[in-house]
DNA sequence: AGGATAGCTGACGTTTACGTAATGCATACG
DNA sequence: CGTATGCATTACGTAAACGTCAGCTATCCT
């Protein structure tokens, strides 16, 4: 057993800085899949992997539903050949799709640098003249 | 004049892939300032470089309101020393926050290619199996 | 003059991703 | 035994970012 002990809620709420909500409601859109112990949810270790995926995926700008496309992905052992198959291409696809937003966020990451030799050079002139003017 | 030449809603609606809405309504939102002649808009090519902005940040997954901030950024001429300071500041912490994204960004995209290599042996192996059961 | 076309202003509708009660069950605690 | 605590389910509310539709204007065309 590689460490299959269970959360609570709660537990889940600390450890990842969400609210009980949020869980709920990944849960009710098929994101996460906690199982039941009577009424109560216990979150497993592949739902902390999932949520992981699902918290990084939001940080990037995707949907939640784009994102339960991709969770699919790391969880395939039962899947069937084709299902796997359209898996993958998804998959391809959002790949090369976070390749291009990297490159275009280091084009803007340059430019925005850029910018802000400019804005301290502009800033520098500003003190001068004040002093100057003093 | 630097290419100081106008374009109608349309042109840019068809020039950025946008609808008329969006543009009146980030107009709305104070991301746009396009002058009036009549009742029509007539956008600049400061708006286009805004616009060019607001869409990449949107890709970023950043919010209007975080474009709309770091959009001063570009355009600060007329600016007071105070204002420029702060919008620096504000410039400095959305670059750490695009610097942090990329870095995350790679990370992720190394392990999504991890899983896609481990995705192409299933599938090899099932279609293996299946080539034997013929 | 009578459309067709392009743009305008409200104003209400929609989707996403939750927040926020209101109400109820179950267990632990003094 | 009563109550406080933790979690549950409905269900309604909300902010962001537009979509959509109705009704009004100005202009251009024949």
């Amino acid at each position: 057993m590689t460490d299959e002990k269970t959360m609570t809620i709660r537990e889940m709420c600390e450890a990842f800085d969400v609210t009980p909500r949020t869980l709920r409601f990944y849960e009710a859109k098929e994101l996460l899949f906690p199982i039941r112990e009577g009424q109560k949810r216990l979150f497993t270790r592949r739902d902390r992997a999932r949520l992981k995926l699902i918290l990084r995926g939001k940080r990037f700008g995707f949907s939640l539903e784009d994102i339960r496309q991709l969770l699919d992905l790391y969880h395939m052992g039962d899947q069937q050949q084709t299902q796997l198959a359209k898996t993958y291409e998804i998959a391809q696809d959002r790949l090369q799709s976070m390749i291009d937003q990297r490159d275009e966020l280091n084009e803007a990451i340059d430019e925005l640098k850029e910018q802000m030799r400019w804005g301290e050079k502009m800033l520098a002139s500003m003190s001068n003249s004040k002093k100057a003017a003093e």
